[in-house]
DNA sequence: AGTGAAGGTCTCAGTTATAGACCTTGTGCG
DNA sequence: CGCACAAGGTCTATAACTGAGACCTTCACT
C-alpha cells in the first residue's frame, strides 16, 4: 500500500470519527508540535538539557511568556522533563525525555523534506506571486 | 550519526544565521504545515482530487474562510493545483502536485509517531495534570 | 545600597482565527 | 415568473492568542 493509500484510509477512519479532536491523534497530538516554537524547542534539546536561559538565547525571537508556554505544554506531554537545581538564583534545565527522542526520527525525516524542497517552495511562491498583476 | 546528533548540527547551523525564517527550512516551510488545518487538507488530498465544499464537508469544523486561505497557501507553496471547470456555477477542484505528493511520506512518519505516542501522551498528561492540587 | 543573573509571571496592545452573513451566476420547481 | 438553492468564495465583527516589555524574588558581588 502506498503513503498516499495509507494515508487516505486513515483519513476515512478519522473522518468516521467525525475527526474528533479528543481522539484524533494527529489533531491531538501533533497540534502542539505547530505552534511554530515547539518544534525548534524540541530541536534545540536533540543537542542535550538546556536551561531556560540557554533555550531562550538559542531562539532568539522567542519571548519568555510562549517559551515557559511551549516548555510547560511539552512537559505535560511527556516529551521534555523538568528538573529544578536548588542553588540560588535557582536554575531549571530542561531534557527530552525517552518520548520525545523518539520524535527526533520522525521529526528529522521531515525537516529532511524541508530542506530538500525548501528551494522548490520558494520558487513556486515567486511564480504564484509573479502572476496577480495581471487582467 | 544518530537522529540526536544529526537535528542538533543542524540546529546549530541554523543558529548562526539566527534562525532567520527566510532562510531556514524548518521555519520557512513546515511553518505552514503548522497551522493546525494545513496537515489535514493535505491528508485529505492524499486520496485524490477533491472540490472544496467536498474538503469542507470532509473537515467538519473548518471555517470557509480558512480553508480558502490554507488552500492558497498550499497553492502558493506549489503543494497544490488548483482547477476550475467552466461549468455554472463553476466548480473547483484541488489536487496534489508532485511536491505535494513527496510530502505524504515524511507525514507518515510522522503521523504513525503521533498515533503510536497518542497513549503515551494522554497518560503523561494526566499524570501532569493531576499533580496541581498539592500543598 | 545598587546591580546583575536566575526563571518566571503579568499586563497591554496588536495580530490572527472563527462564525456567520452576504455575493454572483445559473438551474429546477411550482 | 419568482423563489430557493448550489457552487466557491469574500467580508465583517468578535473572540482568542501572541509578543514586548515591566515586574517579582533571592542571592552574590562591588
Amino acid at each position: 500500500m502506498s503513503d498516499e493509500n495509507k494515508l487516505a484510509s486513515k483519513f476515512d477512519d478519522w473522518q468516521r470519527m467525525r475527526l474528533d479532536p479528543t481522539r484524533c491523534p494527529v489533531r491531538n497530538v501533533l497540534d502542539h508540535l505547530s505552534d511554530k516554537w515547539t518544534t525548534l524547542i524540541v530541536i534545540a534539546l536533540a543537542g542535550g538539557p538546556r536551561r531556560f536561559g540557554e533555550l531562550n538565547r538559542s531562539i532568539p525571537d522567542i519571548s519568555k511568556r510562549m517559551l515557559t508556554q511551549c516548555l510547560r505544554n511539552l512537559e505535560r506531554d511527556g516529551l521534555i522533563t523538568r528538573h529544578v537545581f536548588p542553588t540560588s538564583p535557582p536554575s531549571v534545565e530542561y531534557r527530552l525525555a525517552d518520548l520525545g527522542r523518539s520524535l527526533l526520527g520522525p521529526l528529522g525525516v521531515l525537516i529532511e523534506w524541508a530542506e530538500a524542497s525548501h528551494q522548490s517552495v520558494l520558487d513556486a511562491r515567486l511564480r504564484f506571486d509573479g502572476i496577480p498583476p495581471s487582467t
